[in-house]
DNA sequence: GCCAACGTTGGC
DNA sequence: GCCAACGTTGGC
């Protein structure tokens, strides 16, 4: 049984145009308990919605899916990097990562405030105040929920 | 274990 | 750039 998932990005830290060049990337750098916890649930097959936050109009982009089960974060090894983390060993290592693949662009990108204005939207988790997790599960109705919206220009 | 201070996220 | 919401840190 797959489940659904919204992975969030800052375009100007890893945009989905560059995921489409690239193919797969590794999802490193989550430094959040609950968004490890989310991808060491994803199983391979998993597809996800790539969202852009942080920008004038925050939308879900496109489609990702889930292409390795979580593993160590490299990143968190790192001397000196951004992500480094110096309880993260290699031999006990706190943060995980899974693959994600490019699939395919949403026909029309569907914005945080379409979602907003969306009523069967309302449980989303990226809805809620305050949330911030960038690593999200998604029900299957909200997954097609969002898909049909995207098949439509506002 | 409590909780104030602090840093980060992310929409606006 | 502002600021609310939230997670984390660290003193006690």
């Amino acid at each position: 049984m797959s489940r659904h998932w919204l992975f969030k990005s800052e375009p100007d830290a890893y945009s989905f145009e560059r995921l489409r060049t690239e193919r797969t990337t590794p999802w490193s750098g989550v430094r959040n308990y609950q968004a490890r916890n989310n991808m060491t649930e994803m199983r391979v097959g998993d597809l996800g919605l790539f969202y852009h936050s942080s920008i004038p109009e925050p939308a879900a982009v496109g489609i990702v899916k889930v292409v390795r089960t979580a593993y160590p974060d490299f990143t968190a090894f790192e001397r000196g990097g951004e992500y480094y983390d110096p309880r993260s060993t290699e031999s006990k290592p706190i943060w995980m990562m899974v693959d994600v693949a490019y699939e395919q662009p949403l026909k029309h990108p569907v914005t945080l405030a379409r979602m907003r204005a969306e009523p069967r939207l309302v449980g989303m988790p990226l809805l809620k105040r305050g949330q911030r997790l960038s690593v999200q599960p998604i029900t299957p109705q909200e997954w097609a929920i969002v898909l049909e919206l995207s098949e439509r220009a506002e």
